[in-house]
DNA sequence: GTGTAATGCGCG
DNA sequence: AAAGCGCGCATTACAC
């Protein structure tokens, strides 16, 4: 346990072991702190029940907000390239060796602080999101993943006791059509059953480095020719929800049951948070043995969840950001957008748009914020090429905007090497001059993507340090986001009152001309929201 | 045994 | 000819 303290700031490193009583009389006293890592630091602050300290900087926040392309953001590696530090490694030697060596340890953290303060005061905006963003939820954060959400294991018993039964029927009916006990798990020996000794038809099936893919979508092309395909997807989907969920969460709980994941401020490049150990952000929801798996996750005795949800925030995002008062308007009337688009594509009355116009219509409007083509278009809708062409083309008629917005993004990032969100938060972009036209027109659409998921991004963010504010002495904890969701715990009887709070302060945390609408949900379990 | 690439798929 | 963004993780296959 090492601090190292100066007249202004109180410098802390990256522990994991306490025990002197002097030490936590110590940190008691620390108001603000600067580290590498904070939020790993603060997590052993509270386990210590000391209130926390304001977080004035963390270098590994700050080395990615100034550049997000560095894999690499250990302290070493940052010691090294910012300072050109050449000794032995300063994050991986134990207790006594950081005693020995706190002064320098702590050099190392006071320096890549004040240089990357003077680059974050060189870019405005970028400093902004570091001072009024990154930096406040850092602690919000910490409580986040020390409080952790709560599973009911045996209820993942029981749902795994039906998974195992499903399995076992599944693999004997595939091994009996493919006359053998291959392992379903391996894509070569089910694409040499499937393409070889089934004879199934390859024409029109993608090709990998091993051979001819066994992916869903390609399995998909081959429904209704064989019964073993879909048993195939029927044995897919209920293993990897076991593998993936129902074997690894019990594992992973504490002594109250609770699981802790981990957020990750500097994985993802458009800004996002990113989850981990476990991911509790791909939870699933989709499939009905999914959205079982969800109700594992409950509330506390005499608690309830409280989950609010930006409603189609990127796409607001979009219809504000290329200023298409159209789209702007539909959104502030509350009006279905993709009723709406598809009435505009179809040129008829939006009472007579049919289920599958609106389906077409909803994929091209969240596609275009990912650079969706025609053959991507094709893909997801089952029209020919041709007809995803022109649907493509007559949105962006009906979008000129949208469209223009797209080409403007493209020439930013060729002319100036990065791209911005709303708040300022950069993400380079040197693959746009790429000769390689898979890697350039890659680095194109992540581009065009950044200022719409990168912008939702920040507000979220902006939202959780809002919503963290107002919660403070009200029974209630912030427990997981999930990219335009959080979602809450609180007493019962609190719960439609936190439900308001939240709405409220996450619609109003940035005042923009189109409306961020915000659905609120209470249940007893994560499946009920 | 450990590391890595490839494949596949869960979520927003 | 290619041609959907952002993640994390389980498994297989294979190199070391």
């Amino acid at each position: 346990m090492i601090l190292g303290v100066d007249e202004k700031n109180t410098y802390v490193l990256n522990l994991d072991k306490l025990d002197s009583e002097l030490v936590k009389a110590k940190i008691s006293q620390i108001k603000k702190v600067v580290g590498y890592d904070v939020k790993s630091t603060l997590k052993i602050f509270i386990e210590l029940g000391a209130d926390l300290p304001e977080v004035l900087h963390d270098v590994m926040t700050g080395a990615f907000l100034l550049n997000p392309l560095r894999r690499i953001q250990s302290l070493d590696e940052l010691s090294s390239a910012d300072l050109g530090y050449s000794g032995s490694s300063l994050d991986e030697i134990d207790d006594e060796g950081l005693i020995a060596r706190a002064a320098e340890v702590t050099g190392a953290v006071r320096e890549l602080y004040e240089r990357q303060e003077k680059e974050l005061s060189k870019l405005e905006k970028l400093n902004k999101v570091a001072q009024k963003i990154e930096w406040p939820l850092v602690s919000v954060l910490a409580k986040m993943e020390y409080i952790g959400i709560k599973l009911d294991k045996s209820h993942l018993e029981r749902i795994n006791d039906q998974i195992e039964d499903k399995v076992s029927d599944l693999e004997q009916e595939i091994y009996g059509y493919a006359d053998a006990e291959v392992n379903i798990g391996s894509p070569q020996q089910l694409a040499e059953v499937l393409y070889v000794k089934l004879g199934l038809p390859t024409q029109g099936i993608k090709k990998g480095k091993t051979g001819y893919s066994t992916a869903a979508s390609e399995l998909a092309k081959l429904n209704g020719l064989h019964p073993i395909i879909d048993l195939i997807s029927q044995w897919r989907e209920v293993t990897k929800l076991k593998n993936t969920y129902v074997d690894t969460l019990p594992e992973m709980t504490d002594e109250n049951s609770r699981v802790h994941t981990t957020y990750n401020l500097t994985v993802a490049q458009t800004g996002r948070l990113s989850s981990a150990d476990p991911n509790l952000q791909n939870i699933p929801v989709r499939t009905e043995l999914g959205r079982e798996i969800r109700t594992a996750f409950v509330a506390g005795q005499g608690k309830k969840f409280v989950s609010a949800d930006y409603s189609q925030q990127e796409l607001r995002l979009a219809a504000y950001l290329s200023e298409d008062k159209e789209l702007i308007d539909m959104f502030n009337r509350d009006v279905d957008v993709h009723v709406a688009t598809a009435s505009q594509i179809y040129s008829r009355e939006p009472q007579d748009i049919t289920k599958n116009m609106r389906r077409d219509a909803k994929v091209v409007n969240f596609g275009v914020m990912y650079g969706l083509g025609p053959h991507g278009l094709a893909q997801a809708t089952g029209m020919t090429h041709e007809q995803a062409k022109h649907f493509i083309e007559k949105y962006f008629e009906v979008r000129p905007k949208l469209k223009e917005y797209i080409e403007k993004i493209r020439e930013k990032a060729k002319r100036d090497g990065y791209i911005e969100t709303l708040l300022g938060r950069r993400r380079p972009t040197p693959d746009v001059h790429s000769s390689n036209f898979m890697v350039r027109e890659g680095a194109m659409r992540a581009a065009v993507n950044m200022p719409f998921q990168g912008s939702a991004a920040d507000i979220m963010k902006l939202a959780m340090v809002k919503v963290a504010e107002k919660l403070e002495r009200k029974d209630c904890d912030i427990l997981l986001q999930i990219h335009d969701s959080l979602i809450v715990e609180c007493s019962e009887d609190v719960a439609e009152d936190i439900a308001q709070i939240m709405k409220i302060t996450m619609e109003n945390v940035i005042k923009l001309p189109i409306k961020l609408t915000v659905d609120t949900t209470i249940g007893k379990n994560w499946g009920e929201l």
